[in-house]
DNA sequence: AGAATTTATTGGAACGTTCTAAACATTGCG
DNA sequence: CGCAATGTTTAGAACGTTCCAATAAATTCT
């Protein structure tokens, strides 16, 4: 059934009787075409069937209209929100976003990168790896491909990165669990090769030192940033002799975790443990008890790196300014009954 | 910092003293070079920070290495899963998936696809959106591109479609809720502009039909497929003469709508109300109650979905066979307390 | 009417690869 | 030493587009 060869531009240039030119004004959307021949061209395309090449106009044109983008986490909902609320921009603007998966590995992400490379994208918005090398774009930037950091960024790069302010998220949350009356706090889940993870930790224990719970009250369980992440976190801290009675975790996720890791020894976050999550992902507010958690507008941060990357690729330079987006508390109900009627903001304390 | 202009087989030709031949026959991996010569190249290629441009390349080949996934929900965690579960076969075939998200929008989807062409993909899978209409392959089709079909089909396709036994399911179901003792059942979510819905809806009916479920006693509500209409769907049956007492959903989302709907009306899901949902996505399990739900094997699915567009590219050709997956109920504590310990296979009735 | 201007159309040379066929080098053999 | 066989390398013609410069046709101006 499939015709003999792809048809081509010739080939609908001598269906239409025009030159191979015209064709391609007309493609282009050129006005300088009469409004009859682009009808006579238009309708040969649709008899023949033919589909435009890409590629080959790329040789020429120097420009693509594709760009690239590369999440670490695809089965994660808070990646998933972040990666097609760029796409939204994307296609408001007339470019076309490719996303692919790294599944948090590096050498995934390496052939990931290179392939995107290769097809020609005008640029890349990337979600690191865990254990992503600090040369690992190197070669991109020698490139001259415009590249953004979207939720998390390598140490020590240039690179613009587009982040929520986790320093500040972690210490509002770390505030509010200390406002509630808890002395003995755990951090859970996440691990030192992010730079994210140091920022949020940064932000808890400058809180407690801030407040006055000393080192010796404070447990720090690195996990897994999953579900099952936050099971163990719970199950490690647990076991010390002084426990703690309440925990920020590195994401929603671990607190998902630790809830069910909870309910499993037939406690109750929010009575028994106070648990406040970060991301604060749609699930978290359905989730029972309803999740505390930090929110960081990932719609937002999402719209903001494509468009810095839109910006990019139109002053064709491969710098930009960071951007750190505003985050807030919303508290519910995983912490135990709250003082006002029904928290959201900023949380209890100035 | 970006180099000059970008560096091209002839560049690198120049600087390793060889022509522009055989670097192209080192790029491939040709046996044919004399391994001193292809180091010299790769030395080059290094040095000067080439990349390859695979748009040129396929200009002249024929053959492209990439394939797109066209997907209509990326948020929605279950395509999230099948997403990323082909994606790791065509991975290990080398070939490179680009995943795109219509968000469940047939205009967005035509532009999608129409992208991925002219990029020229080696081949399509899609899991269409929510009206598609039947003519959207035609042009793909007759452009001889491979197509497959994943978890949802369009009528009257002669595209190869890879999904659950949805009626099946639906019946298995729905003969466990009438083994709980129910009498008044409904079907809430989806809508049937999509084929899936009757292939649940008809399962459901079948199997009221084959137990004694009068038509009267059957309610069936449309409703968006997410947890805002799952939750409408409830207040909309509850508000009848004679209400249902259990749901068969058309899927998990939809079904967590259900239940938290009955939460805030103070109705327990198992005990007041019993649902049952259908994916069975990782969510399920951890929903308090856990929620009984028809297991599709959505990696499974992914996975044959995959190797059947592998095996059409390969073997050149446009037609393959549908494959139509088991699916298992799994009950949980949505329904109320198991009979027996702690369900699991295949329900309670032969 | 002829020149000047504007409006439509076109030929042909790129773009960066691959691939066929041919050239060049080396070796072994009689 | 000449020739065949083998092993490496290369020139040059595609591939399907874009775009510059040129041409052709229609219009306006003087």
């Amino acid at each position: 059934m499939a015709s003999r060869a792809k048809a081509t531009i010739l080939d609908i240039a001598r269906e239409a009787g025009v030159s191979k030119s015209t064709v391609s004004l007309v493609l282009q959307g050129s006005g300088l075409i009469r409004p009859e021949t682009a009808l006579k061209v238009r309708k040969a395309i649709e008899d023949v069937g033919y589909v435009y090449n890409r590629g080959a106009a790329n040789l020429r044109k120097a420009h693509s209209n594709v760009i690239g983008m590369v999440i670490n986490d695809l089965t994660n909902p808070f990646f998933a929100e972040l990666a097609v609320s760029m796409e939204r921009v994307f296609q408001a603007a007339g470019i076309v976003p490719f996303i692919a998966n790294t599944a948090e590995n590096p050498v995934r992400q390496e052939e990931v990168l290179k392939s995107l490379l290769e097809q020609g994208v005008a640029g890349l918005i990337v979600s690191p790896a865990r254990g992503t090398t600090p040369g690992a774009f190197r070669r991109i930037e020698a490139a001259g491909v415009p590249v953004v950091f979207a939720m998390r960024r390598l140490p020590e790069s240039r690179i613009p990165a587009i982040a929520p302010d986790n320093h500040r998220g972690a210490y509002l949350a770390t505030q509010h669990l200390i406002g509630k009356g808890h002395r003995r706090l755990a951090f859970f889940g996440g691990s030192s090769d992010l730079v994210v993870y140091h920022d949020r930790l940064g932000g808890f224990i400058e809180a407690c030192e801030a407040l006055g719970i000393p080192a010796a009250n404070r447990t720090i369980v690195e996990g897994e940033t999953s579900r099952r992440g936050g099971m163990a976190c719970l199950e490690t801290a647990l076991a010390a002799a002084e426990p703690p009675t309440a925990a920020l975790c590195f994401n929603d996720a671990v607190a998902f975790g630790v809830m069910l890791a909870l309910r499993k020894r037939g406690l109750e976050a929010g009575a028994d443990f106070a648990v406040v999550g970060f991301d604060d992902v749609a699930e978290a507010e359905h989730y029972m008890p309803a999740l505390t958690s930090v929110a960081v507008d990932t719609p937002g941060l999402g719209e903001r790196a494509a468009h810095v990357m839109l910006k990019m690729i139109q002053s064709r330079t491969t710098r930009a300014e960071d951007h750190i987006g505003a985050v807030s508390l919303v508290v519910r109900e995983s912490c135990g009954p709250s003082r006002s009627a029904h928290g959201t903001g900023m949380g209890d304390a100035a």
